[in-house]
DNA sequence: CCGATGCTAAGTGTCAACACTTTGGCGAAA
DNA sequence: TTTCGCCAAAGTGTTGACACTTAGCATCGG
């Protein structure tokens, strides 16, 4: 972590800040403070306020024109807007890699996931951002791999996994798989909408009882 | 739209710099100059480079640490990425605001429409827009109104309507109404899609025998 | 005692200047 | 003549200071 690309402060000091929310070292209250930051990382304002911006447009950070900058709020609700969103999206992109991922590609991601069966320790989450950038489309690639990457990101280290998913996420991602290696797209699609509709009810479970670690207002506009 | 919200010069500036690329008045080249645009707008380069951050964020712009930023490539086979998208996230939105919008908010949606029909000159983007407002999924309304929305209408003022679409159009867009208004999310959704598909099938058929405006390599990476 | 109004400090938006990188063209060597 | 490396000019990244807005607090009137 220490030797990060040496281009350009607004990405180390975006990273940065990242790495701070996700330790959940950031003041008190939710607040975001530009000045603060620049002195904590001995840089001017100029990048840090780029750095918040580009978080702003990944949605960790809400903002409006004169108001303080706060860290989203993470709520249930909120994670199941994303995981519905990302129920379509990843269904998509499961169905183009099934239809224009090369036969190399597929082996390779079976390989991978062999090995990650065999030894349990690699996350889940490698094997959507292969199948999105397997899709070969781009824009879902980014959207999947940049923008939403984070906010998954900070939810699992902020409220830990969803309840009882680990167990039956390898056997769905390895029917996925199947489907992707057999070419049969609107399988792989419905497989991996049913995979991330599972997570997305267990989380409406969540919220029908009591909210788990923050309050679920919306962030909305 | 002479009234702009006096807030934030930001906002002011990323508007007027979208208007420049609708217009097509940027410099002969795809290059964006934040000098240029600076003393254009006769505001500092501050406001201009966070406006330029944004449309990067949004699409429009594509930009690398120290090169030049340049307007992105409206090839063919991107729209195809976006409609690829937009597909697959509109059809969520549809299955959404069929299951939760209020029985007021369909009917004033169906009497749009009628309006619309009746003089034949809204466009049919304020129904996708009004949907995705009716989903309650704000971070998908948000992809939808505020990310994807840009990038269309560019591309639709500088390449123009897809061929033969605006006939059919229309009878789809009923049906998918009729849809919500029966509450049935899966019809809704697949509806939704096939709508958005048979215009990414045809911009496949343009791709196939040339491109129409720009040369169509990826914008990529 | 409680709520509204004006004030002060903190924070954000904007600016102009400085430092660094790229780009394109010129000249020297092969 | 062609190619490689250097150099100036243009453009981007960064900085610190200034202008404006908001949030919290004290004071004042009810």
């Amino acid at each position: 972590m220490s030797e990060r690309e040496q281009t350009t402060l607004v990405n180390q000091v975006f990273h940065k800040i990242f790495d701070l929310l996700l330790s959940g070292q950031l003041p008190t209250n939710g607040v975001v403070n530009e000045v603060a930051l620049a002195e904590r990382f001995n840089v001017s304002r100029g990048p840090v306020r780029e750095a918040i911006s580009q978080l702003q447009g990944r949605g960790l950070i809400v903002k409006k024109p004169y108001m303080r900058a706060r860290i989203v709020e993470l709520s249930v609700a909120n994670m199941i807007d994303i995981f519905q969103l990302r129920e379509s999206v990843e269904g998509m992109s499961a169905r183009l890699a099934a239809e224009r991922m090369s036969d190399a590609a597929i082996d390779e991601l079976l390989d991978v996931y062999h090995e990650a069966h065999a030894t349990q320790s690699k996350p889940p989450l490698d094997m959507h951002t292969r199948i999105a950038e397997g899709s070969g489309n781009e824009r879902i690639r980014s959207l999947l791999c940049d923008e939403l990457y984070y906010l998954l990101q900070l939810y699992r280290t902020r409220s830990g996994e969803i309840p009882g998913r680990r167990n039956t996420a390898s056997t769905e991602h390895w029917q996925i798989l199947r489907a992707i290696k057999a070419r049969d797209g609107q399988l792989a699609e419905s497989l991996m909408r049913a995979h991330i509709a599972q997570a997305t009810h267990a989380l409406q479970d969540l919220l029908g009882q009591d909210a788990p670690l923050q309050p679920a207002h919306q962030y909305g506009h």
